[in-house]
Parts: structure tokens; sequence; C-alpha cells
DNA sequence: CGATAGGGATAGGGTTGA
DNA sequence: TTCAACCCTATCCCTATC
């Protein structure tokens, strides 16, 4: 079984975060060779970046629009505020 | 509320160990999607095999253990129940 | 062929209910 | 309580398109 989920480490994520501001977002293989970041990142691809950015974006924009920064059981959080 | 329990039949079990037999462990969409065991599975989706799956994984190593006490943890004993 | 976007599938942690 | 069944979703894959 050679597919084990590997979790992005903060340091990673601190790296991704850097390289979109400075390459913007989309430019994944850019950031990934820029020797500023490379080393940050264990073993990611191209696509790793961009399905991780997706998710971040993802999440920042469902956590603005129920107006809550942190959730830990969204499935008991779905009624709407009086 | 989530959707109501189904136990697993025998023949659905049959059915799974079949196709990761013949498609392999992780591969549960095509397992679902073949012809050859698609009508053995009662409204069952490619996540719910790969939970069955697992279960079923679990379930023979630990009968496989020789000692129990290493599988669960022996400090829920510790526990006060005023 | 290399890269990105987006839909789809899987892995593993978490939750539920009998 | 336990654990099979089911849920959540980050991670990873497939493929159309450029």
């Amino acid at each position: 079984m050679g597919k084990q989920k590997r979790k992005w480490t903060n340091n990673e994520v601190e790296a991704l975060h850097a390289g979109v501001k400075k390459h913007g977002a989309g430019k994944w293989t850019l950031i990934l060779s820029d020797s500023q970041f490379a080393s940050s990142f264990d073993n990611r691809s191209n696509v790793d970046l961009k399905d991780k950015w997706r998710n971040l974006t993802r999440r920042a924009i469902w956590e603005q629009s129920s107006n809550r920064e942190k959730v830990t059981n969204p499935r008991l959080e779905v009624t709407a505020n009086p």
C-alpha cells in the first residue's frame, strides 16, 4: 500500500503562504523551485501545493461565511444565529 | 440524524473479499462498479466498502493478537466513578 | 511533454447508536 | 462500555485543457 496521507506541517503551510505572497496563487511550480521555500517542503509536488492552497482557501471562506474562526464540530453548528 | 444503520450481509462481505482479491484493497469505486460484484452490494458507497474493509481488517488483527490487553487501554482501570 | 484547475476517490480520525 | 456502521474532510489522483 503505497498511498499514505502525510499531514502538512505548520512549517510547510507557512512556506506555502509566503510563496503565494511572493509569486501568486497558481504559480505552484515556481514556488516549489524557489530556493527560498524549496527546503521547507517535504516531498510535495506542484499539485500538492495547489490542493493544499485550495483547502486553505475553502476553509477560510467557510469560516468567514459562518462568522466563526474556530469550530470544533461543524455538524453541530447548522442553526443560524438569532 | 444520519442514515439508519444497516448490517452488512454475508453475501456483501463475500463480494467485498472477492473484489479486493481481484482489484486490490483501496480500489473501492472499481470494485463497486465491477459488474461481477455490483449486484451483491445493497446500496453501499465506495466509502462504505472502505469502512467495512477497515473493520474487517482491524478485527483480523485483533484476533491475531495473543494478548488482548495490549490492544485495549489498561489505564481505564484507574478511572474513579463516585 | 509540463503545468494548472477542478472534479473525484481514498485514508484516517471522529461520531453514533444499539 | 464496545465497536460496526457511518460521517468529516485533508490529502491524493485523474484528466481536460492550455
